[in-house]
DNA sequence: TATGCATCCTGTAGCCACTACAGGATCAAG
DNA sequence: CTTGATCCTGTAGTGGCTACAGGATGCATA
């Protein structure tokens, strides 16, 4: 049984997210020393973990809290895993392409004022009557 | 002069939002009809359609800001309207960086489940002691 | 045993850029 | 005169943390 401290340390999470992940019940409550302390099990600290990871591909929360439910053992959780799987990718993948277009968009304007010498490219294309194409 | 509605309709900006970036400082507060109504001229209207196309473009607040000050007129706005853009470039890139690889990783999970059989490998992925490559 | 510093606790507020009300005033048409 | 659309202010909620304030506890050293 480890401080919340260590567990930060070892999960990757860091200590106010820790105790933000338990206010809003994603991780369940862990148990406490006689004067108050949390202390975390390996097994706590693997939740973390796997919170951890499911946000670092992008995951919100409540589908992390959903992955993370379906660790409990049983191997019918692969469709379910899959179908959060595939939903969130699609979401990455739209909003890559938002990006894209901005980036391309970016691109042009800042192209164009390089060759400028007359009013600026950028806030005339922003300032433009018309709705881009 | 018309109304904010109006003004919403033309400028592509919802109502709240207009009220929003009145007291955020984004846009002048217009004139006010004698019972308190918000009135709105063509160029408030041009403001407010500058400050949407910044954010589609991603563009944060402060820099949309920054760049509809620049628009009182003088050409010698280009270069601090192409820095802002190119920042801001760079983290639409970095952004998509990001989320390129977090689409990879997705990809590969659920390509796996395809092929298994046994335990679920999103789980086994996300629950996985060794941190990832 | 005293002291000092690290670590922990709770509770609250801030971040960003809106969005969504509640509860009321005003306007235009029939 | 009534109805319904539009407007007003002010406040709270969204997501996912992050950053305090103000205090309690734990541990090592003098």
């Amino acid at each position: 049984m480890i401080s919340i401290g260590q567990a930060a340390e070892r999960s990757g999470v860091a200590i106010e997210t820790i105790r933000y992940y338990e206010r809003e019940g994603i991780v369940p409550k862990p148990d406490r020393t006689a004067s108050g302390r949390r202390t975390y099990s390996e097994s706590d600290v693997a939740r973390l973990r796997f919170v951890r990871r499911c946000r670092e591909l992008g995951l919100p929360i409540p589908g992390a809290k959903s992955l993370l439910g379906l660790t409990d053992g049983s191997q019918k959780s692969c469709p379910t895993a899959q179908t959060i799987a595939s939903k969130h990718l699609k979401n990455v993948q739209d909003k890559m392409a938002d990006l894209k277009s901005m980036e391309s968009a970016l691109i042009e304007m800042i192209r164009l004022c390089d060759d400028n010498d007359d009013e600026c490219p950028i806030l005339n294309h922003l300032q433009s009557e018309r709705e881009e194409s």
